[in-house]
DNA sequence: ACAAAACTAGTGTATATACATATATTGTCA
DNA sequence: TGACAATATATGTATATACACTAGTTTTGT
């Protein structure tokens, strides 16, 4: 839909000023049709991110910093959302021999076999950008790379 | 800056997952752009979206039904932002003599003067997207609302 | 006319986030 | 070595959001 039309605002006053509720809009609408598709699997997008990090650096640990710095929000809460993972044992926590201060954070085999299941359904999750193609795409892609500089 | 570099992930499975998570990331960073340039004026950008709602219905009072269909991230909690407006004295809340159930909230006079002091800031929230030319700017603006179809 | 359905706003609970601060540990350097 | 800075994680407070639910009001259908 139309930017204008779904907030049923007349114009904007400039390109700028559109983008930027674009974006807002977009990434909002964007972040419910994620909390939706991770609703069955019982672990919010944020959840997923990290669970994703972890089998990144799998089978070695992470420290809480280095999920910290890798994910997509940055953020001052990743303690709590290792916090909520470790409720749901899909990973674990251990202290860091080598350095006391840190933690070592490992994803379990629960943790694992979470994230095959839901790569197995991640095309439907990919699908919400069917409406464009694959050039389209790659353009955006681009965009926003460039948009962050 | 690259995603790659930015989560410091090697590669993505396809253009599509890319750009999922590149539009994650993106309206992070977005949010976080915002939520520092609207800092000085204490408020946030979701009650600014608020207040811009209700300066286009000025000088007509509008339902907290319509401004939850207008606003941004559509949500539940409209309730809650219009009540913590109140309390910085921005809008006004009244019972609808037309309709009980309905509530009239209108923008005051020191809610409009800080609406008129942001905009004489709002090119700086806009140069946010100074790294785009004009025409990568309408492009975009047409990817975001076609993504969206 | 009146009971049921629909609507409007508000609230309770859980999660996520920003920011400041606390606590414990490690590193530095005079 | 001993004081102090830097680092890693956790926590307190405020805000925002999703979802389910409540209470009061209006509309609808017979």
């Amino acid at each position: 839909m139309k930017l204008e039309d779904a907030i049923k605002q007349i114009a904007f006053k400039s390109e700028e000023e559109r983008l930027v509720i674009n974006l807002v809009y977009t990434s909002g609408w964007l972040s419910s049709e994620q909390n939706r598709f991770f609703k069955r699997f019982h672990i919010s997008s944020q959840q997923y991110n990290v669970l994703r990090i972890l089998r990144g650096q799998y089978p070695n640990p992470a420290s809480v910093g280095l999920i910290q710095e890798r994910m997509l929000d940055k953020m001052s809460n990743a303690s709590r959302l290792i916090e909520k993972l470790k409720q749901k044992k899909l990973i674990k926590r251990s202290e860091c021999s080598k350095d006391r201060r840190q933690v070592d954070v490992l994803v379990t085999q629960e943790g694992l076999l979470l994230l095959e299941e839901i790569d197995k359904l991640s095309n439907e999750m990919n699908g919400i950008c069917d409406t464009l193609n694959l050039k389209e795409k790659k353009i955006l892609n681009e965009l926003l790379d460039k948009l962050r500089n």
